[in-house]
RNA sequence: GGCGCGUUCGUCUAGCGGCCUAGGACGUCGCCCUCUCAAGGCGAAGAUCACGGGUUCAAAUCCCGUACGCGCCA
């Protein structure tokens, strides 16, 4: 098979973009990245109550901000680009009506005249007779008598999709393998409604068809949609993509992952502080592995090693913990000018853009190791900027402990008209120090650490105190002693 | 209700008949490093492989059933 591989990603702007999409876009990605073969974006609004500009706007954002480029679809939210433009369904209207056309002049597919009250009876009456809840196919058996008289009624109608009485349909799944559907267990699916618009599952056909997509990576909720989609292909003379359907992503009860989860959206995660590549390794994770179990990726390996047969049956849990953890993993891995340029958002929103004081990239680069969300930077390094805010209990248990006030007058004094005020010469002074008046190291670091940053746990003491220079360690070593009982 | 899918440490997973007294990662715990917190290093605990039957010399791995969870159909 020589045919370049295509995949899809076909969001509904309904919404933003949630953690489900973004992996299954993440693995449509993936693969045709591996293939080297095409990316797709394509915009399902038919639903046109739900659908919204901003909800196209934000998905495009999403995608953008997770770094998973597309080949075609949308430029943003009402333009194009791509051989089979336009991308957007209800641009589209006019060739689902085509091949619908053909469809019932084929005889393919059928009027049904039925009302919702009627529908809504046959389901009755089924469930009462612990029937399957299915259309029962009135309208398909209809005479052509009886087709006319309803005509000449005006009433109103949808059309519906006949499926094969007998058989079986089998959905080859690259990721379940073959899945078999009976034939007369199906329903005559709806395909162009009452109102006067094609639905998904037939759109969804056509578009996939004629933008010749060679694989269908989606959401497990479409398995049982499948063999209705197949037979539509069939009824249509074409031949089905291949199929691919991915298990369910589940909050941390064990339920569909939603809103009281916490953060669902994208745009939400990359708020927090999350690196967009955290993103994409993490996502690949959840519901992927390599035999080695290995969990960190580079972008390339990502690429170089995605595979459907790799992906998981099983619904996973989303585990912010682990998210963390890897998130952490990449700020270390990312260069301080990088680092703090990614945390510009998030400086400039805590007001420490632009403040006289030590260089940002010398203070970020102090507590590196420690940050595991960009947007937990500002909290971590304020002090340097701004007013020591003294914790309470650090406050207590260090600068009150006894002695801890003298250290810091004698501290002071000694630092004053010390130079150069730099890391080593700062570390063998204070040692001296300690050594001089017979304390122990705690007993002087300590207080000074609380008298400086107004807390006890922070960056390497001495460095920290280079990085601040001697004027601010003086006045704030005197300042804290002075409100010290 | 029917149909479909799923079920290995708390979590993500490896495993595709013997290498499994079930491996890795996150988390947890302990130790080391150490000026605190992290990071890092080392180590430990943690899964009778949902349950019950088969098949086989041998099953987490194959088959059947049950339970539970989820999805679709409205």
């Amino acid at each position: 098979m020589s045919q370049k591989i295509r995949t899809r990603f076909a969001p509904s702007p309904t919404g933003f973009l949630h953690i489900g999409g973004a992996r299954t876009t993440l693995y449509n990605w993936l693969f045709a990245r591996r293939h080297k073969g095409d990316f797709i974006l394509r915009i399902e609004d038919t639903d046109e109550v739900r659908s919204t500009d901003d909800s196209v706007t934000a998905i495009l954002d999403s995608v953008k901000w997770l770094g998973l480029d597309w080949d075609e679809g949308p430029v943003d939210g009402k333009t194009d680009k791509g051989p089979y433009s336009p991308y957007f369904q209800m641009q589209r209207v006019h060739i689902y009506r085509k091949h619908l056309d053909q469809l019932v002049a084929e005889g393919k597919a059928y009027r049904c005249y039925c009302t919702k009250e009627e529908l809504d009876e046959y389901r009755r009456v089924a469930q009462l007779e612990k029937r399957p809840p299915r259309y029962p196919g009135v309208c398909r058996a209809l005479s052509d008598g009886q087709r006319k008289e309803r005509e000449a009624a005006g009433k109103k109608f949808s059309i519906r999709f006949k499926m094969p009485a007998d058989g079986a349909t089998i959905v080859d799944d690259q990721i379940r393998g073959k899945v078999s559907f009976e034939n007369n267990l199906q329903q005559d699916l709806v395909i162009w409604k009452t109102t006067d618009g094609p639905t998904y599952n037939f759109c969804c056909v056509i578009d996939d068809h004629l933008m010749e997509m060679t694989h269908v990576v989606r959401g497990d909720e479409h398995l049982s949609n499948t063999p209705s989609q197949i037979q539509i292909y069939h009824a249509l003379g074409w031949t089905p993509p291949l199929f691919a359907h991915l298990s369910m992503i589940l909050g941390p009860d064990g339920s569909k992952l939603s809103k009281r989860h916490g953060a669902t959206s994208v745009l939400e995660y990359r708020d927090q502080g999350y690196l967009p590549h955290t993103m994409r390794n993490y996502l690949a994770l959840l519901g992927w592995s390599t035999t080695e179990s290995q969990q960190l990726f580079t972008d390339e390996d990502l690429i170089a090693k995605f595979d459907l047969a790799g992906c998981q049956k099983s619904p996973a849990t989303f585990d912010t913990v682990k998210l963390n953890w890897m998130n952490g993993e990449y700020i270390r891995q990312t260069p301080v000018k990088e680092l703090v340029s990614l945390a510009k958002p998030f400086l400039e929103k805590a007001g420490l853009v632009g403040l006289p004081g030590p260089a940002l990239e010398r203070v970020v680069a102090l507590e590196h190791e420690k940050f595991k969300l960009l947007s937990e930077i500002p909290a971590l390094i304020e002090f340097f900027y701004k007013p020591v805010v003294f914790d309470p209990k650090a406050f207590d248990k260090v600068l009150k402990a006894p002695g801890a006030k003298q250290v810091l007058l004698d501290m002071a004094e000694a630092l004053s008209g010390f130079a150069p005020f730099e890391d080593k010469a700062l570390e063998a002074r204070i040692r001296q120090f300690v050594a001089d008046k017979g304390l122990k190291n705690g007993q002087v670091f300590h207080p000074i650490r609380v008298a400086v940053s107004g807390r006890t746990e922070g960056p390497t003491l001495f460095l920290m105190l280079e990085i601040m220079g001697k004027d601010m360690v003086v006045s704030r070593l005197r300042d804290a002693a002075s409100r010290i009982a």
